[in-house]
DNA sequence: TTAGGGTTAG
């Protein structure tokens, strides 16, 4: 039974009041929310497009029919005497609109993406006394939505409130929609919390408003929820926890939400299959990518956009311009998003030729414009391959502005081939770009210790100390049992950590047995050769490596996320680590996967 | 007869 289909109109009628209701309120005051609207209204209305149609009166037809005229007869009268004349039709018929012709119109308005237009007309039906019902605000808040104009989103929930229709769980979930997209995902939370009556589609909102927000874990622990609350999840709803699995690198996690699929008998549309493709390529699980490619029978672009760019992030280059060739085979048109993928995969595999064929064909076969991602690609590709001047050139003939990531691709190269004095020249472009990122004073620090100028790490240094910038610290998770575990790099032993740090010690010593010699390069100062060892030892990388072999069975493989790149030692440990261990790793890093097997790692040292 | 979905350089 919908409670609030009855109308309240101004009866204050109020269930309960959160922190976020009573600020609402006390904003809150419906002339002066009429009037806000319209003015928001009519300062953006200027660039709308209308249509011209004819129309005189309002024929006898039902409500949505005789919306859908009234519709017409304001863009018709719209595009002859300004967005204004729309209040002149309203007024001519006084009487004669209801509300369920306004919700018609709202909604249509909604579904050609003219939000102003829906919200022009429910700020209409207060002025002209036509009452909302329960129908008239899942629409209105959607449109809000979109424009994610959080002042508008504010008085709308004012009227909400105000008109007692809070208790609509049609109406209260398209609010935690509408603060998840633009206004706070805590609120949206609490709003949620507070909420009466909830359903599948509220749970969905919420989940996706975490994910949408970056909240990974709270996504997934949203989901645990919905199971306890004895919600029936959808696809749409596994569709958005695989994402926050990808995002996590969560493979038991995704694994578990794919056998779930199974059990519950949902389908493997083409939103869930490309979902769990992309999990599983998210995770490094290369043989599971490729079986759910080929047990889905509906594909689109995303599908094959996944597929191809998980194959180029797991360095199997060939594998992805082979997907490319079948993918254009089977009569799929490529986007972007595909090329990104294909010129990735060509990065990755040092296929500097086949790059720059991929990158010419994008324009002069299939018609696209290369964004600035597309050169990034190119110029780290060119740049890794030692091609220095040419990726330069690359960045001067763009008709786009450079960014710093594209620069930043430009100075990895500078240091991993020693030209020191091009890197000056970037970083210098760099810091005036970006002055307070300390990525970039780290890279220059690192040419600089390469080359033992001492005297321009330590000035670097002070310059940092000075500007109070840090360098972001390494961060690498592991996923042992379904919990993900996370280490932070430091110096310094912590005593919750000693079993941890034994092992490690245990381990440095007896792959030095076998070969591994510190790697020291990396090492930001000049220090001693000790200290530097001491420095590189406790990277959160080899702090999580050392925790999953204490944790996890002998035949597991080790999956590992790190949030920035993995350090040249590091890679040299991990490599021997495989090969003495006889472990499986993979290591998610910034940019792309390594598989560590056998004492070789899948990117052949190429990163 | 209303609310909620997947891909993107380094």
């Amino acid at each position: 039974m919908k409670m609030y289909n009855r109308l309240l109109p101004f009866s204050y009628r109020i269930i309960r009041r959160s922190r976020v209701q009573q600020e609402i309120c006390t904003i809150s005051n419906l002339d002066f929310l009429e009037s806000e609207m319209l003015k928001f209204v009519h300062t953006q209305a200027m660039d709308l497009p209308f249509q011209a149609t004819n129309g005189s009166k309002i024929p006898d037809y039902n409500d949505v029919r005789r919306g859908h005229f009234l519709m017409k007869l304001i863009d018709d009268s719209v595009s002859r005497n300004g967005f204004e004349s729309i209040a002149r039709i309203f007024s001519k018929y006084r009487g004669s609109i209801n509300s369920q012709q306004c919700n018609s119109m709202i909604r249509t308005y909604l579904d050609l993406n003219k939000h102003l237009n829906s919200l022009y007309i429910f700020a209409l039906m207060h002025k002209f006394s036509i009452l909302p019902d329960s129908s008239t605000f899942p629409a209105v808040l959607k449109a809000t939505a979109q424009l994610c104009d959080t002042g508008v989103g504010k008085m709308i929930h004012g009227i909400v409130i105000q008109m007692g229709f809070i208790c609509d769980v049609y109406t209260s979930t398209a609010l935690v929609h509408l603060y998840c997209t633009c206004l706070s995902i805590s609120d949206a939370s609490q709003l949620f919390d507070e909420m009466p009556e909830r359903n599948a589609v509220t749970w969905n909102a919420l989940i996706t408003g975490y994910t949408h927000n970056r909240k990974f874990v709270k996504a997934i622990d949203a989901f645990r929820g919905m199971l306890a609350d004895g919600a029936q999840p959808s696809e749409r709803t596994v569709v958005v926890v695989l994402s926050a699995c990808s995002h996590l690198g969560a493979f038991n996690q995704g694994k578990w939400i794919h056998e779930f699929i199974y059990h519950n008998r949902l389908r493997l549309n083409v939103f869930v299959g490309t979902a769990l493709i992309d999990m599983y390529a998210k995770c490094g699980a290369v043989y599971e990518v490729e079986k759910v490619f080929e047990e889905i029978r509906e594909k689109n672009v995303y599908t094959w956009n996944v597929l191809i760019s998980g194959y180029a992030m797991n360095g199997q280059g060939d594998a992805a311009l082979q997907a490319f060739s079948r993918m254009l085979m089977e009569n799929f048109k490529p986007d972007e998003v595909t090329f990104l993928g294909v010129l990735c995969a060509c990065c990755h595999q040092g296929l500097v030729t086949e790059g720059r064929w991929q990158f010419m064909s994008m324009k002069q076969q299939f018609g696209l414009q290369p964004r600035i991602e597309h050169y990034g690609c190119m110029v780290d590709l060119l740049g890794r391959a030692g091609l220095l001047e040419e990726a330069l050139e690359l960045i001067q003939s763009m008709s786009i502005e450079p960014d710093p990531i594209i620069w930043r691709a430009l100075l990895c190269a500078c240091r991993v081939h020693g030209n020191t004095k091009l890197g000056e020249y970037i970083i210098k472009r760099l810091i005036e770009l970006e002055p307070n990122n300390g990525e970039n004073y780290v890279l220059l620090s690192n040419i600089y210790s390469r080359e033992r100028r001492w005297a321009e790490v330590g000035k670097l240094r002070g310059m940092m100390n000075l500007r109070g910038i840090r360098k972001v610290p390494g961060c690498s998770s592991i996923e042992i049992n379904n919990v993900v575990y996370e280490f932070v790099a430091s110096n310094d032993r912590k005593p919750e950590f000693e079993a941890i740090y034994k092992q490690l010690d245990n381990l440095i010593k007896k792959l030095k047995e076998n070969g591994y010699v510190t790697g020291t390069d990396m090492a930001l100062y000049d220090i001693e050769k000790e200290e530097k060892e001491h420095s590189v030892m406790y990277h959160s990388e080899k702090l999580a490596l050392a925790f999953g072999l204490l944790n996890s069975p002998l035949d597991c493989t080790l999956r590992i996320v790190k949030n920035l790149r993995i350090c040249l030692d590091c890679h040299e440990f991990f490599k021997v680590l495989s090969l003495v261990y006889k472990r499986y790793i993979v290591v998610r890093d910034r940019n792309r996967f390594h598989h560590f097997y056998e004492g070789f790692c899948s990117c052949r040292d190429y990163w």
